[in-house]
Order: structure tokens, then C-alpha cells, then sequence
DNA sequence: TATGAATGAGACTTCATTCAT
DNA sequence: CATGAATGAAGTCTCATTCAT
């Protein structure tokens, strides 16, 4: 009996994972194409097809849906940007850092809907998600800031103000991911798009 | 007596673009301060000190004065990209960049709360706000891509997908706006930074 | 084989039953703590430890679960009121009033949980609740009315309007149950409170 | 210039409070029919002929406009407690307080309504205004147990537990009123009624 | 019988906009 | 022109009840 209880137990934490997940992947589509403020929870319901009311058996209100959608992006992003490795037989960091990029417009490919709600609805939603995203940004511009210190440390870049450096290589990276990924609707060549801003970041535009 | 009839219709007219040129300019405030859709309308009227019905005799309606708004910036940076000069005997490119960057730059800092505004709210607002945006940013890729494409065929600049090199100093411009502009709180030395985002943007950061 | 069926019918029936009060035993604590309004079948299904299912099979509805705990506690109360005895050779009034008093307030002693139901709940509920209540007042007002009307034309009581006095009587015992029982937590010593109570309402606070 | 303004805001202020208070009175219909929980404030604004959100323009919430209701009847019945002269000179105990109970039961008689409002929903409301109605009981409760004590110093008072003295008198008192002003449509001899219960209190129903 | 996920009517409240003064 | 009270559509969320398993 207790395997059955156990098996029902857990096949219904399934069920409800698998609900949950459907209505954050129609919700996702929801608020990529009417952007947060323009989608009401009246519009998710209605686009998963359920009723009001069990909407919130999954998500507490239309902010915490919208961070669970953030997080789920975030936690991608930050899986591809983990791996650097500054150890002395590691990989040159250029090579490094391609892979880096590579990984990171890939996921933002997969994930082409969460994308562009990130990158469009930017901030000046509810103040828990402005937070989540200003925490994140934050991340990634000390993370790259440190790694142009190293970079200069040994040499491999050059003198320049780090923090700006690395808000330049940050934006760089952004106008390309709005261009080619958010504001485009056809398929992109990641890894030569990865290596063309790299090379562009590091090289330059000047003959 | 048609003369006096002028004469006052002038008056009036200027007192009337007095009037909404006022309420604009702290309505930019709150705007900035509280984003598009963190302001009503009561906050407007509440920091312009007029009433909700005057409000809407010098705007038709949120959306319009905040339309209003994003085209003073708008034609406030376009007047500082326009002026370039590809003549022979012209300055050299870098050099009109150069000043086109610190032009922008100046004129973003000089109008810090409406540059918050725009690159905070991005998106994802009213679909007239929205368009008014991405046409401008179109008509700035555009003109970025074909300054590029003159550069290439001049042999000044490498080659490279001139559209993706027109994103990635976009994007780096912006990024470094964002730092800088939007989000501190310090004044920035616009002509250095103007011409060091220039410089890692022509040059790359490799040593 | 119909004995055996009978058999497992009627156990089937008690432990019915003995579910139904076990569930009413515990909506009794939840009710008296949160009120009606302020208790949602959540509150009950969660208390009893039964699925929310599981509630509407032994009740309707949180109406008629609430009326089932008015029936319990109003039949207490009408079993301790009947018994009076107006026959020649009877105790005497006063001291048969003592009993039916001592009785009553034992009565809501015992059920302090639904006492303080009914008396903070008052009305305002539903309207079956309602008129429940209403009718049980009604049935007390007419038996206390009677029985002033039996004493005054005994003599032993005076003269004065009786359906007066009688709200009199009853508002007094309801303000000193409210007090004694509702509000306060301390047990009380329910003979000398009854005694006390119904002492000065014979013979009246003025010395 | 200065005239003309003041007259426009003073009007304009009046306006508002007639406005107010004239909501403020239908609304105490509706609830007194209907209760405070039956009472949506689509009833309220439906009974007032006015639109939703003019509602909130004079209330806060529904909550709120309980309590502004509530509020009204206790400063009447306060004031009605107030005057008692424990002077020298005064005016003996019993006539004082005949004088109050006829002013208290005028002032319930007077705003049937609201009686009917605090005396059927008691408690179980919001937070605030159990509060609200517990002080003004817990008041009530003190005022007439240090009266009581007073009386009994100055031996016209039997001697008997204050506390359950004061607790039959108010509930005594309270039933007459619920028995007479909240679920009586006739007009009642307030003069009378009053002197009776007084009468009843003071010297008991026994011959 | 027992379960608990699903339902959807309806509650409260906000706010962009209108209009009589 | 100026005013600000009034409007009501629309939004978020709750909860008593149902029903497929």
C-alpha cells in the first residue's frame, strides 16, 4: 500500500510539474508577444486554455509567473557563463570567452520567447522583478569586469577603464542579441555570429 | 482692431506653448523618476500643479504626452547625428565619429531624465511608443550600416557583416549610456568617454 | 445473507455518523476561533484532515454545517429549559428557575466553542442561520413571557409589562453569559453566577 | 478675488460632505437590510445611484465606511452616556440614570438603522471594527461598574459583584433594545420603556 | 467512499478619461 | 480656458462547490 500511495503521490507531483511547466511555456509566448504590462491574467488563462482560478493553484499572482519565467532564463544564462577557467593550462581566454559567447547566444536562442521579453520589457515592471534583472546585470558586468582586469593583468588587453570596457563588451553583446535574435525572425548562425562580435570586441572595426 | 485680435491670439498661443512646454518638462520628471506605467495621470496633474481636466486640453492622453516626450529626445539626438560630412576634402570619418559620439553623448547627458526614460521603458508600452522607437533605432542602424559600408569600401574599416558590426556599436554606444548616463548618479568626462568608447570600438580591447 | 448485509449497513452508518460528528466536533473549534465569515472550507478540510471532496459528502455546504452546530447546541439549551413544572404540589418558582439557569449556563459552559459561535455570530449570516436563531429566541421569549405571566397572576411576581420583562431577563442572562463565558477564559462557578444573576433579577440591584 | 475663491472651496467642500454624508446614509440602509457581509459595494453604489469608483472617492473601502458609520452612532450614544454629575449637589443616582437611559434609548430609537447594524453583527467583521465596537463595549462595561460601585459605597446599591452587575445591566438593557428597537417596526414610549427597564434593573421583578 | 485539481462567479479596487460648472 | 467630481471598464484575486479518478 505504501508503494501505491508513493506512486500515486508521485505520479500527481508530475502531473502538477507538468501543468505547471505547460502554462509557464503558453505564458511565455503570452507575455513575449503582449509584453508584461499588456498581458492580463485573464489573457494567460485564456491562452492555456484553464480557468481563472486555477491559475493561481499554480503561480500566487501574474508577478511571481513572470519571475518564474525570469528565473528560468536567468539560471540558463548563468549555467553558460560558469566554466571560466583562469588556471594556467587552461584554454587561451579568448577561445574561452568564444565559448562563453557561443553558449550564451545559444541559449538565448533556444529561448528565443523569454528573450525577448527580457529584452524588451527591460525594467519598470514590479519592483521585485526590476531587482531580479538589475541583480543579474549586475553579475554579469562585475564577472566581466574582473575577467578585463585579468585580461589586462597578463597583458592580453589593453590599458583602458574596465568598468566602461566592460559595459561597452555588455552592450556590444546585447545590440547584437536584440538585433539578430530578439527583433529577427529568421534563424541565425551562432557560432559565426558569436565569433564575429568576439572578434569585433577585440579587434575592432578599423582596418 | 485685427491687429490687437493677432496680437492677443499670439499671446495666447505662445502662453498655451509656455503652458504645455511646462507641464512637459515635469511631467519628464516623474516620468523618469517613476517609469510610463508606475506614473498615473494624478501624479502628472499632482506635480504640474493644474487640474486633471487641464491636463487634457494640452495632451490628449497619457500615451500622447509621453509621445511628446520621446520626440523632443528624439529630435534632440537625430539633429546630432545629422551633419556628417562625406565630402572629399571633409574631416576624417574617425574624427566626424568622434565628434557625432560626444555630440550624442552631450546631448543625452543634458537631458538625463528623458534618456532614463528611454532606455529604461525601452518597450513593451503603447504600440504608437513602441514604433516611434524602433523607427529610430532603424533609421540609426541604417545610417550606422552605411557609414560602416563607406568606411570598408574606403578601406578605412575591416571587413565584416556590416549590419552586425552596426548592432554591435549600437549596442556598445548604448551600453555604455546605460552605465554611465542612466544608471550613475556622477558626472561623466563626455569627451573622454565619447572618445574611449570610440577608441575600443574601432580599436578592440585586444592589446 | 441479508443479516450480514443489514450488519455491514449499519456499521457502515455508524462510522457515517461517527465521521460526520467527528468532522462537526472540529468545525465547532475552527468556527468558534475564526467565525463564519472568517472560516473557509480550506480552514475546515484542513482542521479535520479530510479532502476538500470528502467535506460536501457529509455536508452541503459550510451553511449547513454551520446550522448542524446551531441544531447541537440548541438543542442542549432547549433540553435544559424543558422540565418545568407549574403543577400545585412542585418545587416553587424561584428555586425551579435556579435549576433551569444552573442547567443552561452548565449548558454553555460545556460548549463554550459553540456558545461563543452563536453569541459573537448573533446574525447577519445566512438567512436559513437566520431564522434559525430567531425561532429559538422567539421560543425562549414566549416560554419566559408565560412564565412572568404564571408568576404575576401567582402574585409572586409584580406587576410590568411581560414581554418587557422578558427581553429584560434574557438580555440580562445573554449580557452575563457574553461576559462570563464569550469573553472571558477563566472558568467560572456556574451555581453562584446563576444564583447571582438570577437574584438580581428577582430583586434588583438597589439596596 | 480672494471671496469668490473662498465661496467656490467652501461650496465645493460643502458639496462634498453632503455628498458624503448623503452616501453615508444609504449606505447605512443597505446595511442594515442586508448586513455588512451581504453588503457588496456594488450594492452600496447601486443603492446611491452613483458609479464604482465615485464610491472611493468618499471612502476608502468598504471597510471604511463601516467604520465612519459605526463611528457616528457611538459618538451619539457617548454623548448621550456623558453628564453623569457625581457632585454633592447632583441630581440622586437613580434620576441621572434615568435621564441617560431615556437619552441612550432616544439616540438607538432615532437611528433605527444603525442599531440594527450593531446590534446584528456584533463581531466577526473586520479587525477594525471589532475593535471598534469591543472598546466601545469595554467603556460602557467600566462607566457602569464604577457607577455601580459608587452606588454601593453610598449603601444605595446592594452589595454584589460589580463586574456581573454591570454585565446583566448592559445585557439587560441590550435585549430590551433588540427586543424593541431592532426587531420591532412599532414606535415604541421611549419615556416608559426606559423608566421600566431602569425600574426592573433597580428593584427586580419579584412582588 | 475518498480525493483534490479544477472551476468560474463575483468581490474589491484603480485609473484614464469626460463633462458640467 | 480651467476645474475636479464623476465615470465605468478592466484588473487582480478568492473561495464555495463540482467531478473525474
Amino acid at each position: 500500500m505504501d508503494e501505491s500511495t508513493d506512486g500515486r503521490a508521485r505520479r500527481a507531483a508530475e502531473a502538477r510539474e507538468a501543468r505547471r511547466a505547460q502554462i509557464l511555456e503558453q505564458a511565455t509566448e503570452v507575455f513575449a508577444t503582449r509584453g508584461y504590462h499588456g498581458t492580463s491574467v485573464s489573457d494567460l488563462v485564456e491562452a492555456t486554455g484553464i480557468a481563472r482560478g486555477t491559475f493561481y493553484l499554480y503561480f500566487e499572482s501574474k508577478e511571481q509567473i513572470f519571475l518564474a519565467l525570469l528565473d528560468a532564463l536567468l539560471r540558463h544564462v548563468r549555467a553558460s557563463v560558469r566554466g571560466v577557467d583562469r588556471a594556467p593550462g587552461a584554454a587561451p581566454l579568448q577561445e574561452q570567452l568564444e565559448h562563453i559567447a557561443i553558449r550564451i547566444l545559444q541559449t538565448l536562442v533556444d529561448n528565443q520567447a523569454l528573450t525577448r521579453i527580457i529584452f524588451r520589457e527591460a525594467v519598470g515592471l514590479d519592483r521585485a522583478v526590476d531587482e531580479q534583472l538589475a541583480a543579474f546585470y549586475g553579475e554579469l558586468q562585475t564577472w566581466l569586469c574582473r575577467s578585463i582586469e585579468v585580461g589586462q593583468a597578463l597583458g592580453m588587453l589593453r590599458p583602458a577603464n574596465p568598468a566602461l570596457a566592460a559595459a561597452c563588451v555588455l552592450g556590444c553583446f546585447r545590440g547584437v542579441v536584440v538585433s539578430q535574435v530578439v527583433e529577427s525572425e529568421t534563424a541565425i548562425d551562432v557560432e559565426a555570429t558569436a565569433r564575429a562580435v568576439l572578434n569585433l570586441t577585440l579587434h575592432g572595426l578599423a582596418a
